[in-house]
Parts: C-alpha cells; structure tokens; sequence
RNA sequence: GCGGCGGUGGUGGAACGGUAGACACGAUGGACUCAAAAUCCAUUGUCCUUCGGGACGUGUGGGUUCGAAUCCCACCCGCCGUACCA
C-alpha cells in the first residue's frame, strides 16, 4: 500500500465544487410525473451566528434519506431555506444600532456557506428567506385569505404580555408562566390584538392524528395541548340578578353534590353581583390582588385556597337548592366559561374550598363495595360503571356512567343543560409589537373601519427605521411616513397597522413555497404543490411539537378549505432527532463552555467523519453526549476505507467492480459479506431510521476486507465498491472518491445495490444446541437440512451429551436453520 | 396528578420470542519506531477453574413459554411534556 494519505480537506472541497458546478442536486418541477417524487425536508434554520451540532445532525440526517431515495428511484426535493424574522437579531440591533437585516443575512451566509461545507445534497435553485419581500408578500397574501374567511381576527383579550420584550406572545410561548424567549414572567393584560382561529380546528387537528406517521409523544403533545374534554353545559340561574350562569362539567354525574359555586376573578359578573352590598369592599380587594398576581405563583397548585364569598345565590338546575357563590383565583377565566359548581365530595380542588370555608361536602357518588365513599380526607373521584350514584334522586343507585347519561338527558329536555365539548386550546395570537417581523396588511379607515390591504398592493414592505426600541407599541409606529396612508376603499386618510406577525406565521407555510419558489404571480402553482405535497420526510427537533408542527398543520387544513392545496396533512411522516450534549453529558451552552463547534471538528476530520459520528452516536431519536474520541473512532473507520480503495486503484486501476461469478474461500466471504451488509444497511435505512448500525455494518464490512488483503481481486474490489456505494449516504465525499477511483464512476448515479439472495445464504450454519433453554453446544449443519437430520446432529453434540447423561428428553424444538431445544425431565 | 418514553459491560450502544453484549470508545498486552504520533495484531460482562469448562448475569418481584432483555401483571428509579383545565 502506498504512505499517501486520506486527506477530507483535498477531497471534501473537489467534490463540492463538483455538485455546485454542475447543480447535480437540482430538480425541476413535473407535474406530470408526480408518482416518483419524493419530499425530504429538515426544519429550517433560525440563522444566528453559525450552525451548531444539532444542525449538523438534522441536516446529515435529511441528507442521507434525501441521497437513499434518489438512488432507488425517486424525483427527491430537498431544499433548504432560513427562517429570519424574529427576536434575537432585533434585540441585538437595539444593542448595537446594527438594522436586523444585517446581521441576518450576515448569519445566513455562514449557514449557506457551512451546508455547503458539509457536502448537504441541497436544491440550492429553491432558497429562501422568510425576511425577503418576494417570500412575506405571500405570507400577506394567506393574511388576507384568511382574513376574508373569518380566520384572521382582532378582538379584545386577556393577553400575555412579556414585559421584557414589551410584546404579547401566544399561549404556546408561555412556558411556566415565563416568556419562552427572555424568560421574563409573563403579565396578562387586557388588550386587543390579532388572532387566527385556530380552534376552529380543534377536532380535526385531533382527529387526523390517526392519520399520520409521527412519534407517539408528539401526538401525545398535540393531544393533550388541544386538551379536547367530553362532558355538558350546565345552567344556574341567579334570581338576585335574573341572570343564567352556564358552567362546564365533565361529571354531571356529581351535580347533586354541589354544594357551592365560583366564578373567576376575571369574570366579567363579579363586580355587579356584588355592586351596593356589604361584600363589594372585600370582593374587589381580592380581585385586584389576583389579577396582579404573577401567572406562575397563581398557578400553583399547591398553594392553599383562596376565595370571598359574594353574598348571592345560583339555583341547583337538578334539586333546586340555592349555592352560595364565591369568586376564588382557582377558577381559571380562559378555561370553560370562567366560572364552576363545586362539588367537594369528588372535586380535590372543590374539596380544598370547601374544607377552607366550612362548606358541606355531600357524596354522591360510591365506590361499587361500600355505602359511601371516604371523603374523610380527600375527594373521590372514581367515575366509571362500577360507581353507584347515591343522594341523586331519582338517579339513586344508577353506576355512574349511566346516571351521567340520564343527568344530562333530562337538563337538556328542560333546556337547563345539554352535552358540551371542551378544548384546552386557545386561538393563536399572532400580533406582535416588534419591528422585525412581516407587517400585517391591514389599514384603519376613520371613514370604513378596518380595511384589508388589496393583494395587487401587496407586499406592505417593511419601512426601514432607526429606532427599534419597542415602547409598549411597535416601532414602526414612529415611521410616521410608512403609518400614513390612503384608505384602499375610500382613499380617505387612513393609518397602517404597526403590528408585526409572530414569526411562526412565516415558518407554517414555507415547504410549500419550496415547491414553486420563484413564482412571483402566485403563492404558488396549484398543480405543482399538489406534485409535492404532502412533504413525505419531516425532520427537526422535538421542541416544535406544539408550535411549528401545530401551527402548520392548521395552516393546511385551512388552505384547503379554501381549496388552495390538494391535501389535509403538510407531513406525511415526522422524525424527531435527539439532541446532542456536550462532553459533559449536561446541553451545550456557552456559558457551561461546554460547546463542540462544527467548524473544528470539520477542519480536524473532515465532514463526513463529522456527518457519519452525529449519525453513529446512537438510536437518532436519543440524545447522546458528544465524545471526542468517537469522531476519532469514525475517522479512523473512513481512513480504513479510503486505504483500501486507494490501494485497489493502485494495484488496478478504474474499471467495473462486479460482483465475481464464482468466487471461492476467502473471496468467496467477501462477497457474502458485502452482500449481506447490502441487506443490512438498506433494511437500516428504509425501514428503521437505524443508521448507527447501518454505519456498523459498512464497518464491519471494512474491517472483513482487512482481514482477507490476500483474497482475489475481483472480489477485494467488489467488497470495497460495495463499502463506498454503501456509506456513500452519510459520508457523501468519501463514499464518491472511493467508488470513482475504483470504477471511474459516480455512485450517486448508480442504482442504489441489491442483495444477491443466492448470497445472502450460505451452504452450512452454526446450529444451536440448547438443553432445557441453555446452549451447551454448536455443532455445523448444512442449510435447509430436516427437523430430523437436525435432532440427531444436535443429539449427538458432545456439550449436548455431557448435559443429557440419562435424563429423560421430554421434548425436542427445532427451530430450521437456527437451533434445536432438548427439554429433559430434571 | 395526567400523558409519553426509558432502565443491558468501565462508556455510547447491539440483539424487536431463539447464541445477550454486534459496532465503536476506553483499558491491558504485543509488533513497528531512537522516540512519539500514526498503523497493525491480541485480550477485554462478573466470579470460579484442574484451562476441558462451569456458575451467574439485561432495575425489582411474579407470570406466560421448550425458550424472555424482548410478551403480560405489580412495583422501584430516571427522563420529557403538561397541569388549580372543572
């Protein structure tokens, strides 16, 4: 072999240059032939500085399916693009008076420049960016759209404001009660803004889970997050004020055991209730401390509760009895209608009330071997039909399923109730008062009102200004020349709207702007998306499980509503991969200076030493510490590689590497070996998302041809072909140079390999003898020999007969082609 | 609380009812070197051993099975998400 040397930094870059010259990644668009294509897409980054190891990771991932699938056949779009709206470069043009734009796209050409780096097979002819007004104008567009149908709208809420960053943020970007962004704690205010009704999707969003191919956590996340509650609407009337109160209850079944009932701090009835009486003092005391109240220490559980009374009473809809009412923080106002029975006997939280205030608590629901249940210290809260209902009236002695049923029946017969469904989910507010965000095509006419932007005026650009300082309102209030404008209607005098849209508005649509991305007519060709849609391959982390994939979800069940997209689902299926630690185990952060950069690792090994160690690491889905020596461990296993081609090209030159016709002894493993590391990696790659023991096979593979250097040729170079064409997916540089030097060839246009199956077995196997389960012997066996040839060889197995020695054989298994279990009577 | 996912050598992990520990890291010994790096070879779950082998081993306790890391039941521990959601 020769001293010259597996140097990536030659190769890496020659390949590169390659690709880029001759855009072999490219794909056009054929709507014609839309049955081979095939959509591989990774998230799309939020540039800011450079990539990181988890980019590396998501990006080598997509790569190597997007590689697998050209090479067995398909039309692969695997684009790439830059999510560049948002905070971070906003709050750092406020330090530095450096405009967003800049910095942005100053991050963005290190992403561009490292995923060219890395060898990732993008369509580079598809790039975008959310910030550019080619991209917002659209994203404006689906605005309008969703304005004309309802689904965009302002109203007037109990809104979470972050004080830090000065605007408000949607329920998904409140994370125990702090700003998901600055972690601030989060204020509500009272304050109107823009939403889209999202809500409106609750069921369908629930339901088409079944439809689709994700990890069950983030269906479990999107679940519980839409938070969908079966139960009823039930009324109290107030006599004092003649007014109905509905509240929502999932245990009807429990009515007869109310024994109070509260309302929110927030409700809007409390201070009329109390309005003139002697609570009126003690009720808004009590209301004012809640409501400046910080949203995590009120939603503590744990905290004792607190309430006052308010002197009325509702009626029992089902016995008639008057509820003493009360306002108490444990009430939530954005849940339900803001207001509850209590039924402390099955309530834990009515029961912690109840026992702070005196009140009564009435069982009414039993378990199926007692009288009563034991509410002596805490609620009970069993409800199925093994439950009897108790003090109910007539509904005594019913289970519990039953008599929630016929609870329900009849208040909706007397029109007092009726079933009801609840969600937990919220409608998404997506007005921001930031600057660096897409405007919201919207005007406010003194004459028309609120007047949508035409789309033939769109994009409404964003204004460049100086000062980004938010002050409780956009910046771009103060571009007083942007702000003013003529009413699209009556061409009056009229004002632009200074919000700006959250940015998981920009990220929610764009795989569908890939798919005709340079369209400047349209969103998008009809006929094209429906070529590409759904995306077949989402990847990206788990942190966007009740954000982004939420979000872009509803986007396209809403556009296809309006019949602007063929399909009801954006993935079809979703990877989510683990995140890689530090060397310590703990996430990489700068300030535990336990961050690994790209960049080194890339310069010390090369990219694909880098790609082929994030992908070898461990199961994808797992987190997994980074380790130095393992990079090493990698590169060693691709110089192994390179070695060995670079000596076949020696001692051969290019040429065809076929598998030879007959090969025998050494060769002879070879060729089994290469054939089944064929099987291996692509059962791998196709059906388990196993690309560590993919990688291990071509390993192992790797490491038979060193053990053979003295087996024919043919076969030495059909091994190694195969080696170069299999890791060709996660180390693309490699994977090109071996296999070309060997055939003169380009393995990314080759097919991908098929097993030979004649050599995917082989004449003779190593049959297992058990006794009694144990193994005490392998004796050879030729392949595809009888159940009977089989027992006797096993019977005759030397460990088999030190371990028999006159015991009685109950039983014989033979397992074909495997192994022989001789059960004997102790 | 609720929901989801996991507990396998010194480490990351293989093995998806049939040989537990593939592959890799680390470690130990050796070869090549003046030396080091690089490379190559051997050994490496634990404990016994007369060196043939034997016993024990996948969080704990039960069960199903000829056979269980794998399936079932109960429990312990860890991670992630979510939570006064009525």
């Amino acid at each position: 072999m020769s001293d010259r040397r597996y140097a990536p930094s030659e190769i890496e870059p020659k390949w590169q240059q390659l690709w880029a010259r001759e855009r072999t990644w490219e794909v056009a668009n054929d709507p014609d032939h839309a049955a081979d294509h095939s959509y591989v897409l990774e998230m799309l980054p939020y540039p800011s500085g450079e990539p990181h190891v988890g980019h590396l990771k998501n990006y080598a991932l997509g790569d190597a399916i997007a590689h697998y699938r050209r090479r067995t056949g398909h039309r692969v779009l695997h684009p790439m693009g830059y999510d560049a709206f948002g905070l971070p470069a906003e709050n750092n043009a406020i330090k530095t008076g450096v405009h967003p734009r800049v910095a942005t796209d100053k991050s963005i050409a290190s992403y561009r420049h490292w995923f060219h780096r890395w060898g990732i097979s993008i369509d580079w002819s598809r790039e975008l960016s959310t910030h550019e007004p080619s991209y917002y104008r659209w994203t404006q567009w689906i605005f309008l759209k969703f304005y004309e149908r309802g689904l965009a709208y302002r109203k007037e809420a109990a809104v979470k404001w972050c004080p830090f960053d000065q605007t408000v943020l949607a329920n998904e970007q409140v994370i125990d009660g702090r700003c998901e962004r600055c972690g601030h704690e989060v204020e509500l205010r009272q304050l109107e803004q823009w939403f889209f009704r999202i809500t409106e999707y609750a069921d369908r969003l629930l339901e088409d889970l079944d439809t689709i191919h994700w990890p069950e956590h983030v269906k479990a996340m999107q679940r519980n997050w839409i938070g969908r509650s079966e139960g009823a609407e039930v009324v109290f009337r107030c006599d004092a004020l003649a007014t109905d109160y509905t509240v929502f209850t999932t245990r009807p079944d429990t009515l007869f055991g109310a024994t109070f009932f509260v309302m929110a701090p927030e409700h809007p009835d409390v201070f009329r209730l109390v309005a003139g009486t002697e609570h009126e003092a003690a009720v808004h005391e009590y209301v004012n401390r809640a409501l400046t109240e910080s949203a995590e220490a009120r939603g503590d559980a744990d905290k004792p509760k607190t309430g006052v009374p308010l002197g009325r009473t509702v009626t029992n809809p089902v016995n008639g009895e008057q509820l003493p009412m009360f306002v108490a923080d444990y009430v939530l106002m954005e849940y339900g209608t803001g207001a509850v029975m209590g039924v402390p006997a099955h309530d834990q939280r009515d029961y912690e009330f109840a026992r702070a205030f005196d009140l009564p608590i009435r069982p009414v629901v039993a378990p199926a071997d007692a009288e009563d249940p034991d509410v002596s210290e805490q609620a009970f809260t069993a409800h199925t039909e093994h439950e009897k209902l108790i003090n109910s009236g007539e509904f005594s002695g019913m289970d519990a399923v039953a008599g929630r049923n016929a609870i329900v029946a009849r208040l909706d017969a007397e029109g007092r109730g009726r079933p009801s469904v609840n969600y937990r989910l919220r409608d998404w507010l997506i007005s921001r008062q930031r600057y660096w965000g897409c405007p919201i095509p919207m005007v406010y006419c003194g004459q028309c009102g609120l007047v949508p932007v035409p789309e033939d005026q769109l994009p409404v650009q964003l204004p460049e200004i100086e000062d980004y300082q938010p002050r409780g309102k956009s910046p771009l209030a103060a571009a007083e020349d942007w702000v003013n404008t003529t009413c699209p209607s009556c061409g009056g005098p009229a004002r632009r709207e200074t919000d700006t849209m959250d940015t998981f508005v920009d990220s929610s649509w764009y795989y569908l702007r890939y798919c005709d991305p340079r369209n400047d007519r349209a969103a998008w060709d009809r006929r094209v998306l429906d070529s590409w849609m759904p995306v077949d391959t989402y990847i990206g982390g788990v942190e966007h499980a009740i954000l982004h994939l939420l979000y872009s979800r509803f986007f396209v069940k809403a556009l296809a509503d309006m019949d602007l997209i063929g399909v009801q689902e954006p993935f079809r299926t979703l990877f989510t991969q683990g995140m890689i630690l530090g060397p310590d185990g703990n996430k990489m952060s700068s300030s535990k200076g336990n961050v690994v950069a790209p960049s080194q690792i890339v310069e010390r090994f090369g990219a694909d030493a880098a790609r082929c160690y994030v992908l070898f690491m461990g199961p994808l889905e797992q987190d997994a510490a980074w380790s130095d020596n393992g990079v090493q461990g990698v590169h060693k296993f691709l110089t192994r590689l390179w070695r060995l081609g670079d000596g076949l090209a020696e001692e051969a030159g290019p040429g065809p590497a076929p598998q030879p016709p007959a090969p025998e002894g050494d060769a002879l493993g070879l060729v089994r070996k290469a054939n089944w590391a064929i099987n291996k990696v692509t059962g791998d790659i196709r059906d388990r998302w196993s690309f560590n023991t993919a990688i291990s096979a071509v390993m192992e593979l790797v490491n038979e041809v060193y053990l053979h250097l003295d087996a024919d040729l043919e076969a030495r170079r059909f091994a190694v072909a195969t080696a170069a064409s299999l890791v060709f997916p996660f180390a693309p540089h490699l994977g090109s140079e071996v296999y070309e030097q060997l055939t003169g060839e380009r393995v990314w246009e080759q097919p991908w390999p098929d097993a030979d199956p004649e050599m995917l077995v082989t004449p003779t196997f190593m049959l297992v003898c058990q006794v009694n389960g144990k193994v005490r012997d392998r004796v050879e066996a030729p392949t595809g020999a009888a159940r009977e040839e089989l027992e006797e060889l096993a019977m005759a197995a030397r460990g088999v007969q030190a371990h028999l020695n006159g015991h009685q054989v109950v039983k014989v298994i033979v397992v074909p082609d495997k192994l022989v279990n001789i059960v004997v009577k102790a």
